[in-house]
DNA sequence: CAATCTCCATACTGATTCGTATGGAAAAGC
DNA sequence: GCTTTTCCATACGAATCAGTATGGAGATTG
């Protein structure tokens, strides 16, 4: 389903408003997945539903399924719209000019700390846990990683390694990245950027 | 709450039922963690309730309400028994004769390998998305992952590392453990075990 | 202006959930 | 043997959830 569309007119592109920018009232599945998103980030999947969702968004449940088929429908389009948004930013981190290969993997382990992009990887581990209890989700988290693995051991090629350590650090690297977001260390240590400083020197160093 | 205890003689110690070992029919605190913690396994803690667990046991709530004040008292229950399963385990796997220190460390890495031990992780996995969420979870993941990092650490101290690279390395090795069991990278190679065998070589080797 | 379409509110059904209250059967204690 | 304690079943109330049905206000179209 996911609006009933093509009805009135097919030549005409979009034309939904009378004001060319919709002002506030009007809602779309794009908004939605907006709010799903941000309520995923902070209590996973379990928080998605549609009557909160919908309360969050100021309407009723009479609003999401005229946008939406079911509440998969929902879970659906959140995953798509993940799975797009991780593609467009690996495609971003690993595009680098021939000689600074390593700098740039410096820089995509920097931009997964836990300090910034906390929501992100919030987001992150929602989705991975979700994937434990759903092929669909499973599905999407595999063919992210995939891509994610492929640009990065491209990296560790171009810098000189063999295409065997290449994959190898490149599965390393978000294993970790991933890894630490999931641990509990503040107090292991009073210098924590010196440990993150000396783990990001093991996996990118020759 | 959690049993009714010392009412009647608190002379005796427990003597519960007349055959010696409970046969079969009788629930006890402890049955019931069992079985949550197999629930949460394989369902997370929004497996956890109570209705569903009971039918589980073969009775109803009114069993459950007994042997527990509510359902928090459960899920304590859970935490409590995972800390202490955790802290044993580490403190068997970590026990080594001097001059095998980093062979035991091979060895830790390999046991949380997602291939054997794949309900331990699922345990793993299903108590720190719990932790994202819960206050108490997270004390207990902390302490826990504090208790390990310190262990390994001390592997590593005594295979000839410094103290800052011992706890560098101690991080290391369990974000990546735990962040393979989080990753779908089953079709990234078809030489996984070669993988595998890099990354431990890389997270101990001197 | 009238008919239609868009988007949402309201009001239901039915299924689950947590927790309480109460009673009852079987064992244990005296 | 009678009472008490243990352990569980049953029955309830209140809350929350997915999904459906229906109507209605406002904009769009002819």
């Amino acid at each position: 389903m996911e609006n009933k569309t093509v009805k009135p007119s097919p030549t005409k592109p979009p034309a939904r408003r009378s004001k060319a920018v919709n002002p506030r009232t009007q809602l779309d599945p794009a908004s939605w997945v907006d709010t799903a998103i941000d309520v995923l980030a902070r209590e996973g999947v379990a928080g998605l539903r549609v009557e909160v969702l919908a309360k969050r968004c100021g309407v009723t449940k009479g609003s999401f399924y005229w946008h939406f088929k079911d509440r998969q429908a929902l879970l659906d389009a959140v995953l798509e719209r993940w799975r797009e948004g991780r593609i467009r930013d690996i495609e971003k981190t690993t595009a680098v000019a021939p000689g600074r290969e390593r700098e740039q993997l410096h820089y995509a382990i920097e931009v997964y700390g836990a300090s910034r992009n906390q929501k992100g990887m919030s987001i992150e581990l929602a989705i991975r846990d979700w994937a434990r209890h759903d092929s669909r989700a499973a599905s999407i988290v595999e063919s992210v990683d995939l891509y994610r693995l492929e640009c990065t051991r491209r990296l560790f090629v171009a810098s000189g390694m063999s295409d065997a350590e290449a994959k190898s650090r490149s599965l390393l690297l978000y294993a970790c990245v991933f890894g630490l977001s999931l641990m509990h260390y503040t107090h292991f240590d009073d210098n924590l950027n010196d440990l993150k400083q000396r783990i990001a020197e093991r996996i990118v160093a020759g």
